[in-house]
DNA sequence: ATATGTGCAAAGCATTTGCGGAGAT
DNA sequence: ATCTCCGCAAATGCTTTGCACATAT
């Protein structure tokens, strides 16, 4: 992660922006304001730096990997099983030592609440 | 899901006997004890009935999707960064209600707690 | 006997990699 | 000027689909 090129830029951007975790393709399509003819390719690659360098970390949704700031603590998201968006949750869930299994190490967590989303209910889909 | 057949009694059983959350690739392998020749698409495809079934849901993990049973209420689990294997956890989180934003409604939920798991802790990941 | 289910192999997608040219330092 | 980075397109790997044969009912 040396040289800072206007697309690395416009993908960090993106992600410090993001309402919640992102992929690849979202990414793309976002950054393609700040950056007009990016690569998908050049996405992953610049993807794969920044979770090397601890600045984004992977989030496994109901819809296929996505990314988030690390410094987005702690990982709770809310996916909208409607519109397949993934929402940033805030607040801690309390604890959960009780529930790790006698010689497992955790190191972190992540939770993922399923349901519809505000938007998404309002438009029928809580009928 | 009208007939019986020897395949899909075998994937049924393996994932009855599981300890976690199974992918297409696990799934295939075991069943091939009880289905010798058992190819990859009729895993696949049984796994899609199953899900329309209410028999399995999905499970996003860090390396791709699983299936687990849906009566294995409720969907916690450990991942371990080491063997790439995910397990079963059992115990209740508390609650989150109050995590949930305005508006949005909450169907089901998954807990992921990343670590090592006692096999890989053992043999020097806890060092 | 018949219609569903299976295995193989080809097709579809998402992700990764190779390479020549563009751009940051 | 140099070396890294980018975009394109081909390659890889996982998942799905088409088709002819097998098999449960």
């Amino acid at each position: 992660m040396l040289r800072r090129t206007r697309q690395r830029q416009a993908v960090q951007d993106v992600f410090a922006k993001a309402e919640g975790p992102l992929g690849p393709h979202e990414v793309v399509a976002a950054a393609r304001n700040a950056a007009s003819n990016l690569g998908i390719a050049t996405v992953y690659r610049t993807i794969r730096e920044l979770l090397n360098a601890g600045w984004l970390v992977s989030v496994a949704t109901p819809n296929g990997t996505r990314f988030d700031l690390a410094a987005h603590q702690p990982h709770h998201y809310f996916y909208c099983s409607v519109c397949a968006k993934t929402f940033h949750v805030e607040g801690c869930v309390g604890s959960f030592d009780h529930l790790i299994p006698p010689g497992f190490v955790a190191n972190e967590h992540q939770l993922t609440i399923i349901g519809t989303c505000g938007a998404c209910a309002l438009q029928g889909g809580g009928s």
